[in-house]
DNA sequence: CTCATCTCAGCAAGACTGAGATGT
DNA sequence: CACATCTCAGTCTTGCTGAGATGA
């Protein structure tokens, strides 16, 4: 789905201005982060473990909303990056433990620079006002009751 | 990408709100219009046959920002449903003319109906002044400088 | 011949499914 | 035995790419 010069039934229904402020959203952070080796999922993974602490597998699969059989394919690109490391956890060895080394830390410090800039660009042509009213308008149609973590914190 | 217990990271991200607002909103035009046996894209050529007159497979590509090599298939399915008719150009035999039928364009307010139902059904945490807020501040978000067909119009 | 348009085959990324291996 | 976890292979969908056919 792009930009383009959509028919006006298209642009006049809020399903399509959100898919689209999602791609073009999408896009930029895309760039941002791809620049840097990772992606979503990565930069997801890796928030959640310092959010959590360490998570075996299916945990994490909870946390960062992918499936099952593709953690596996992450957590091997990360272990491979040594930005996490994947034990068997001694008390039932049928689980993983992932756990943030250091390095991870610091590729997720500066995974956090790097989306804040792709914020800021992807919706630079609002003010900070309108970006907070986004924020807020975007929170409650997800159903969030209340201040989820400073909405705003990430903005610039 | 799904809702889940994401980390606080993520959810104070504005694109992760964008991305998972917009998720939201597509499972339910995509439940609503898939039911009749359509979807989007369907959707979108439909739309700009009508509004914009018979066009070749190029400009339609143009309008609903869908690849050239995929408008093949499209209209492969409208044509099979008998929703348009695809004859060449006597001006240019190498042009595809693709051109709306009387039963197209029934499709057509039929689908209509059915996405300014699922637009409703999307939106129902928010109420009427702040969608149209939203909407607002999507169409500024994507660059469009003034009303651009009524916003509003398909939100019930 | 060059160029545009359409068509087709195939690739790549993402989300999912099903079966098997390992361990409780 | 039933059950949970992880792993692997493969499918499906979407968006794209490249080559060929037709015609200007």
């Amino acid at each position: 789905v792009e930009f383009e010069h959509a028919p006006n039934r298209l642009r006049a229904l809020p399903s399509w201005l959100l898919a689209q402020s999602a791609a073009q959203a999408n896009r930029a952070v895309s760039k941002a982060v791809s620049e840097s080796g990772a992606s979503r999922s990565h930069y997801a993974a890796l928030a959640s473990l310092e959010e959590f602490g360490p998570l075996n597998q299916a945990a994490l699969s909870d946390h960062i909303g992918l499936d099952r059989s593709d953690v596996v394919r992450l957590v091997d690109e990360l272990a491979a990056a040594k930005l996490v490391v994947r034990d068997p956890d001694p008390g039932d060895r049928r689980r993983n433990i992932v756990t943030l080394t250091t390095r991870g830390r610091q590729r997720l410090a500066q995974l956090d620079d790097l989306l804040a800039q792709a914020q800021t660009e992807a919706l630079d042509r609002l003010d900070r006002a309108e970006r907070v009213e986004l924020v807020k308008l975007l929170s409650r149609l997800l159903g969030a009751s209340s201040d989820p973590g400073r909405p705003g914190a990430n903005m610039g």
